[in-house]
DNA sequence: CCTCTGATTCGACGAACGTCAAGACAGGCG
DNA sequence: CGCCTGTCTTGACGTTCGTCGAATCAGAGG
């Protein structure tokens, strides 16, 4: 419900993908990997894999911008940047309360890309 | 400070991390984002995705370069570029036995990763 | 209305990425 | 040995990324 993202290529993970077979289980179809690589290339920086810690697990499920910036050696737009990117990804969703703006983690993608990654210990996956 | 990529051959997971506290429970830590970035980064591409995933499928854990080529319509040197930055994320491990070269995949980081991502539903994080 | 503060967008720059063609290296086979 | 097949490296190209400064937008309060 930001103003103005509804006009970016948001990331649709949920009506996509009904949930995730495991990577080492099944190959990855060329459809769901371009639709999950994204998600993975978001949280291949490492400020925006400690903002997205830092939302996720923030008091409430919710952390303000003003909290996010002061950590890092960076400046306003650059942070805002990386958080645009999270957004995009489907990784977090960003809320407008009065002055400050509020980012919030989707735990169920979150969920998805962990269910990719398992590795079923009963897999006969090891030599 | 945050461009800290500079002298990192390979990414030595297993002596850096002990094992992964999740990132929706406790805040990633500079460092820890440091080296873990660089592996999603590596999967946050279709192509390493699906190629990720056809090696950790394979049979007996291990998949040939000849077979993972052809698949993809790009060239050989593209999959042998996107291979080795698969191998130099920790992701997967290279052996010549003759004329092929087959990759393995390394379960140990890929269950770091999805630790990472897991979320506990008995954390209150959820509102 | 004006101003102040917080957050985003815009424009620009150097660095890194994805891709290919051409060449180099490794190993099997005549 | 020489050739052939498979894989990797090198050099180059256009594109994308991460970062910043400056400008802009959105509310709150005088």
């Amino acid at each position: 419900m930001s103003k103005q993202q509804a006009s970016l290529p948001l990331v649709d993970l949920n009506a996509e993908a009904p949930c995730c077979p495991p990577l080492a289980q099944r190959r990855v179809p060329a459809e769901m990997a371009a639709v999950l690589a994204p998600a993975f290339k978001a949280l291949g920086d490492p400020v925006r894999l400690q903002l997205m810690s830092m939302i996720a697990s923030a008091e409430g499920g919710e952390a303000c911008v003003c909290d996010l910036t002061p950590p890092f050696d960076l400046t306003g737009p650059t942070i805002s940047h990386h958080l645009k990117t999270l957004r995009e990804a489907g990784l977090v969703d960003a809320e407008r309360r009065g002055t400050w703006v509020y980012y919030r983690a989707r735990p169920q993608i979150l969920r998805q890309l962990a269910a990719l990654l398992s590795i079923e210990p009963t897999a006969a996956t090891q030599r």
